[in-house]
DNA sequence: AACGACAGCAACCGCCGACAC
DNA sequence: AGTGTCGGCGGTTGCTGTCGT
């Protein structure tokens, strides 16, 4: 046997000295001896032969076949993660590590899904990725997670379809909402002194669902230190009313002496302000600083990178216990909510977000109050939303929901507010159509109407955040405006079968919203779409 | 130069689900 | 239905290089 490898052709006794090893790194199975430790340029050779002939898969047989004496597993980890083409070596770029600080913020520990969305990455690599980030993090007094993605996360929260089931019956599909807030609140000595980013209250709607998960724990301090630049239409129905949660995220200052606060208070708890504390105030053991939960009590033990949902030190249980009081509305809730562990043995420390982090309750609430909301009150939809879900049905697959948006902020990328009116429109899932326009799609029970390409008289200009990129077929489609904008990840998203056409998929939230131009029958115009409830994976939104 | 702390990375291990029998 | 095998995933460990003291 002779093989090439990257240091040259080996002689006989190199390379069984390479394949076998030495006799620290052999492990016996079957009467096999395995290798195990790092892998030679020899092995590497001869794996790389092994699937260009036989293709991936099968693993236990290269060591059959190869003469690798490397178990399977061995194998595909090698080939996965160090061999395969496309693999993307090299430091992660900035885009890659916002994606995937947003990505574990709204899976958590999925390497493997994570990896899915960056291509040429392994889970591998990801891991240590995060691992490493979470030291460095914790080191440094910072929160893991930056404001952004724990309010996006939050948004995604209190946009799901409360009654849906995940597979083992506990709640939400969502797997990992709640670990913003374990990795968030714990241990987190330093960093006192500024304030946790929050959106700005001016303008907002006090039935926002964050403000009135803020307002049931009312013992929580926060503001935000600049007035808005502007807003944008990420428009939450959850709680019935027109609510825009402006998404210009931005870092925040410490503001702990500002005589602001109290006015700020005031405007998070319209109702509520004789319940609230001043900035800097410790009665109770909860102060909000900079993302961190901090007790009185020592910091907690080093945080690991997922706990699962509510797994907390008890370091937190007496005092949250103690300054919080839930409503009775939400218990039934509450045990939907926890599940996520099979076993259930995490929940034996800390078995209710009550006894959790703050910002763990926040989502909690607000995703119970989402849930009741949803259920009970549905019906009253904001001014400017048109609805079509209600006239769709009561349960199963469904809903179109148009939204159209009333973005005429200054600073709003719906600076234009050309209506989509006539562009776009959806239908009911029960075929209730708005107009007699031909639609060109019908996709789980939503219809996008279109209009011929040479009818574009608008187009979106070049640099519009309003555009996005289709140009590169295949790749993942990641738009920050529309991130940032929306607060949603896409699963999965990229463009088939010419320019306009958009798949965009998601399989962990149930709430897709797209926010963007569509050819609109008076050319390009800005829209919002909302998906709800769509239990299936893709979803399709065409434009011409 | 020696040492320790740390970061980065590769690889292993155990568990679990899918699948075939 | 029960069992065994395989592959995938996530957690963990150990090695190596770098940097600061």
């Amino acid at each position: 046997m002779s093989i090439d490898t990257e240091d040259g052709p080996l002689s006989n006794e190199e390379l069984e000295s390479q394949l076998i090893g030495d006799e620290s790194s052999r492990g016996i199975t079957s009467g096999i001896v395995l290798k195990k430790g790092p892998w030679t340029s020899a092995e590497d050779a001869i794996l790389i032969d092994y699937v260009k002939k036989h293709g991936e898969g099968n693993w236990n047989a290269v060591q059959k076949h190869s003469g690798l004496f490397r178990c399977g597993k061995s194998c595909r980890l090698r080939w996965a993660n160090h061999l395969r083409p496309n693999l993307k070596k090299g430091a992660f770029t900035e885009e890659e590590e916002r994606l995937i600080i947003e990505l574990h913020a709204k899976m958590g520990n999925k390497w493997a899904r994570m990896a899915a969305h960056l291509p040429g990455r392994t889970d591998n690599e990801i891991k240590n990725y995060w691992n490493t980030r979470i030291k460095r993090r914790q080191r440094a007094g910072l929160p893991l997670y930056p404001p952004e993605a724990c309010l996006q996360a939050l948004l995604e929260s209190q946009s799901q379809d409360p009654s849906r089931v995940n597979s083992r019956g506990t709640g939400y599909n969502e797997p990992n909402m709640y670990n913003i807030s374990d990795v968030m609140f714990h241990s987190m000595p330093a960093a006192r002194g500024s304030l946790p980013y929050f959106p700005e209250p001016p303008g907002m709607s006090s039935d926002n669902v964050l403000l009135e998960a803020l307002a049931l724990t009312r013992r929580t301090n926060f503001t935000s230190s600049q007035p808005p630049k502007r807003s944008c239409g990420l428009r939450s129905h959850v709680c019935g009313s027109d609510v825009i949660v402006k998404k210009e995220l931005r870092s925040f200052e410490p503001v702990q002496d500002d005589p602001k606060v109290n006015e700020s208070l005031e405007l998070f708890f319209p109702d509520d302000r004789d319940n609230h504390l001043s900035l800097g105030e410790t009665q109770d053991s909860h102060s909000f600083v900079n993302g961190n939960f901090s007790t009185p009590k020592p910091a907690c033990e080093a945080v690991k990178s997922e706990l699962p949902s509510f797994q907390y030190p008890d370091t937190y249980s007496s005092n949250w216990d103690a300054s919080y009081s839930a409503s009775p509305l939400l218990d039934p809730i509450d045990s939907n909510i926890h599940g996520e562990t099979p076993n259930g043995t995490v929940h034996s420390e800390c078995s209710s977000p009550r006894n959790s982090g703050l910002l763990d309750a926040l989502l909690y609430e607000a995703r119970a109050i989402s849930g009741v909301k949803n259920q009970l009150s549905k019906k009253s939809s904001h001014s400017s939303a048109v609805t079509l879900s209600e006239s769709a049905g009561e349960s199963g697959p469904k809903f179109c929901e148009t939204e159209i948006g009333n973005y005429s902020e200054p600073m709003s990328p719906f600076g234009s507010t050309t209506s989509i009116y006539g562009g776009s429109e959806l239908t009911a899932a029960n075929g209730t159509l708005l107009d007699s326009h031909p639609f060109k799609e019908t996709y789980f029970g939503c219809k996008l109407k279109s209009e011929p390409a040479d009818n574009v008289s608008n187009p979106v200009e070049e640099n519009s955040p309003n555009r996005f990129d289709f140009s590169e077929p295949g790749l993942p489609f990641y738009s920050d405006w529309l991130e940032q904008e929306s607060g949603f990840i896409m699963e999965e998203a990229s463009l088939e079968e010419g320019a306009g056409e958009a798949f965009v998929g998601n399989d962990s939230i149930n709430d897709f919203r797209y926010m963007g131009s569509a050819l609109t029958g008076q050319g390009w115009g800005n829209c919002s779409y909302v998906w709800k409830s769509m239990p299936t994976v893709r979803q399709v939104c065409k434009f011409p």
